[in-house]
DNA sequence: AATGAATGAGGATTCATTCAT
DNA sequence: TATGAATGAATCCTCATTCAT
């Protein structure tokens, strides 16, 4: 009756862009109007489609969300590891994985309110959860070395990791949405507030 | 036919009460299962009275919704300022402030899904963006006293103020959450992540 | 979120009423063209009512059609036992059941249809067959015992039993419908047939 | 555009095959999961094919119904022609009719669903009733012919007709569905009731 | 103050059918 | 012949809110 939902139906390449359009309309009004403000109809109708199109694409607002979730939550990570890619030295990679984050972050502020919406809904918080502790783990990674290496004093790595996090997206979102500084300068002030924070923070 | 809203209506003490019991209930609920998920029929149902009673304490789900947010960012304010209360260096208000936050925080895990789901919709954002610029105005004070007294490297106040507020909760969520800290010790954490924050972002 | 299924609602004098206003013209209408063709709003509107109504007073169509199944079945169940009180002899109280089905099946045609329908649907099916294993368990006992008492030769109780209500059923739908024969004549003939029936399949 | 429902396209060998499938696959569906909750496009996935497919071979899921619907009660009633084939005596060839039918619904028990579902819409209901009808008068004839020659004793031969339907579709239905006798034993037990049926039911 | 009942717009989803390619 | 894409009316159901009692 259903279909199946390991086999992603093939699509041509007219499909994949239709496919595309929703997703991308849909990521827009979701952050625009919050998602049980946004319909179905209001998404199609976005598009001038009839309201089949939706489900022949998405199997339904949910799964669109969790895709949508989740795709932001691997796109940031992503932009991370690029930003760190052959870095040898930790403490290096923990400053531009920061501010890589926060200039994610900064450019995507429609996606960080999805995240933020979505861990308040039962339905959708293992996915935020999951992702936070990915990107977590990754920042372990490099404190862990850290502080092998001695670069920064022994503490608890997964406490300063959820703590990189925070500052990143709080004050990116505050500082951004405000208007007042440029992303660049947001990353500095972030970075310094957190090489500072682990520097003394380990020591407590 | 509808009341003004500036004119409470006046309440006999059961209705107090009863009053009091609808605000807790429906906070639980929003924060357990969410805003929209959690119906007005939920809330009565939940205390086995009729539908009426609802609206005669409350004009509408949306209204109760806002009086909850706001009475909870009014308490966090408050038990900041108790806790800083007659302490004249700024660094060691700043500190207690965070520390307050933090105990507050992890206390009331209910209310902060709550204020992130606000953060998500149209109707309520503003409402919390107020609430956000508060906490920051306060913070900023006892920073730019700080500064004044070279306690702290001068630099952006506000920003830093902003910064303080997101280690704050998220590190607090995160740590609480996976139930390996206990709040005091997150406390500790948290702090010295800040003042160290503080010591070195300003410097940028 | 949702109502327990174990507590319904308590209702009013008028409350009742309406549901059972419901129940009627939900039973015609699911009779007269079909349980999918059959609308919620169909039903609603028949009764001139809001589309909630319906809610107000039964979880979902399906548990509205459940409801009526069972309780035709048991109706039935009811009329033939009500039929046979006080008959000692298992011979008699045989053909008293029959006719008793005869005669109910007669004045509820729509109701036959509804249990055709039932069969037929995986979700209604269950229900379907328990009423009906209700039904032939009490004939298996009046068999039984006119077998015992060597009334009817030894055999299949069990098999008779729905023998029994094949004949029944079909013939009655069969003939009435056919409109030549009122139900008493209707319940001669197949009262005859069934005993001739059991008389002789027994023997096999 | 439409074909006219007198001139069934041509097709090739390959096309009967598509078709044949089409058909096959829908029979089983509809008989497991009912003929509403079984979609064209469960149809054309189930088999792998494009959805315009279906519509190549067939005008409407209605027509495709009805087809499979004429040809199982064609194909029951054929069944049953050829068991008495060249049969002399009346009760002989009602004993053998009895008996093929009964084989028959054994072994297309899903048919057999689907006639009982195709009861109770508006839009089949016809064609079922045209079915029995024929298969009745089948039955008639032989009932009259062992009337004539004093075989049974006669009575309305239309009303016995239906018993002997009656008997055997749901005698068999319940039987071969518990699983407790094969489908020669239950012919066994149908015929003798059959018999005993005309036998005595007449006399009434 | 409180209740059960009612409203009805709105939401997600399904599905027979059509059509361009 | 066949496909993937599209249509849009129709369906079941929810829910904030109102109202008579």
């Amino acid at each position: 009756m259903t279909q199946s939902a390991a086999a992603p139906r093939r699509l041509t390449a007219r499909g994949e862009e239709r496919r595309a359009q929703l997703l991308e309309l849909a990521t827009t009004r979701f952050a625009r109007d919050g998602y049980h403000s946004t319909s179905v109809s209001d998404i199609v109708n976005g598009l001038g489609v009839g309201k089949g199109v939706f489900y022949w694409y998405f199997d339904s607002k949910e799964q669109l969300f969790l895709e949508i979730l989740k795709s932001a939550q691997r796109d940031l990570r992503r932009s991370q590891q690029r930003a760190i890619d052959g870095v040898d030295e930790p403490v290096r990679r923990i400053a531009l994985g920061v501010r890589a984050g926060v200039l994610w972050t900064a450019e995507h502020a429609e996606l960080r309110r999805l995240v933020d919406f979505a861990r308040t809904e039962a339905s959708f918080a293992p996915a935020v959860r999951a992702g936070q502790r990915a990107l977590a783990q990754d920042a372990v990674a490099h404190l862990e070395e850290a502080m092998a290496a001695g670069a920064i004093p022994a503490g608890d790595a997964r406490a300063l990791a959820f703590g990189l996090l925070g500052v990143t997206t709080t004050m990116t979102d505050a500082l951004v949405e405000e208007g007042r500084h440029d992303p660049e300068t947001v990353a500095d002030l972030v970075v310094s507030f957190c090489l500072g924070g682990i520097g003394a923070a380990s020591a407590g």
